[in-house]
DNA sequence: TGCCTATTTGGCCAATATTGCAAATAGGAG
DNA sequence: CTCCTATTTGCAATATTGGCCAAATAGGCA
C-alpha cells in the first residue's frame, strides 16, 4: 500500500471511527432533529457533561457538526446529513444477519 | 436513553466501527472488486496475515463480508455492497472541511 | 502417515479511546 | 465585581484496539 493510499485510507477512517460510537450515534441522531445545546444532548445520552462536550468536539474535529455559541450556550448542528444515510445501510446488515442466524439454526 | 435503544445503538456502532479503520477500509475496497483470499488481501494490506485474518473475522462477526472455504484457501467476499455508498459521504465531509479551512484562512 | 501451504488463534504489548471528576473558562444578570 | 449557569479542558483510571510472533488448525498431496 503506498503512502498516499495509506493516508486518504486514514482520513476517512477518522471520520467512519467518529460515528462508531453508540454515544456519537446518539448524539447524530438527536442533531438530526435539528440544533440542540449541550445541556439537551447530554440529558438524552446521560453520560456527563464532559464526556458529552468531548464526543461533540471529536464530531466537530472531523467535520461532521458545527458549533455555534449564543449567549453562555453552544448549539450543534448535523453539517453532514448524509451520515443519516448510513444508518439504512447499517439496518440492512444487521437484518441479513438475523436471517443468516435463522438459516443456520433451521 | 432506555435499554432498548442503547442495545440498538451499540449493534449499530459495532458494524460502523468496524468500517473506521484504515485497514478494514482497504480490505473493504479490495473486495468491492471480487472475492480475494486472505493471503491477496494480506499483501494489499500490508500487515502481518494473523493481523488481516482477524480483521476479517471482525468483518465477519458484524456481517459485512461472508467467508467461502475452498482447498486450504478461504475467499472473502462483500456481503454489504451499500457500505460503499459510505465513501461518497465521507468524500464530501472531508472536501466541506477543506472549503471551511480555506475560509479560515483567507 | 508426513510434509507443505493457508489460515486462525492465543498471548502479549504499545498505542489509543472512553469516561468521570475537578478545575478552568466564558457569558449573562444583578 | 460577584454570582450563577453552560461548556470546555486537564488529569487519571480503565477499557479497547491493532499489531506481531509463535503455536495450533485445516486441507491437499505424496
Amino acid at each position: 500500500m503506498d503512502a498516499e493510499r495509506q493516508i486518504k485510507l486514514e482520513a476517512r477512517a477518522r471520520i467512519l471511527k467518529a460515528v462508531g460510537n453508540a454515544s456519537r450515534l446518539l448524539i447524530l441522531e438527536e442533531l438530526a432533529q435539528g440544533e440542540k445545546c449541550v445541556a439537551d444532548l447530554t440529558k438524552a445520552v446521560g453520560s456527563d457533561i464532559s464526556t458529552v462536550s468531548k464526543h461533540l468536539s471529536l464530531l466537530k474535529s472531523v467535520g461532521l457538526v458545527n458549533d455555534d455559541k449564543r449567549g453562555n450556550q453552544v448549539f450543534y448542528t448535523l453539517l453532514a446529513p448524509c451520515v443519516l444515510n448510513f444508518f439504512d445501510c447499517v439496518e440492512s446488515v444487521l437484518e441479513a444477519r438475523v436471517q443468516h442466524q435463522i438459516e443456520m439454526i433451521g
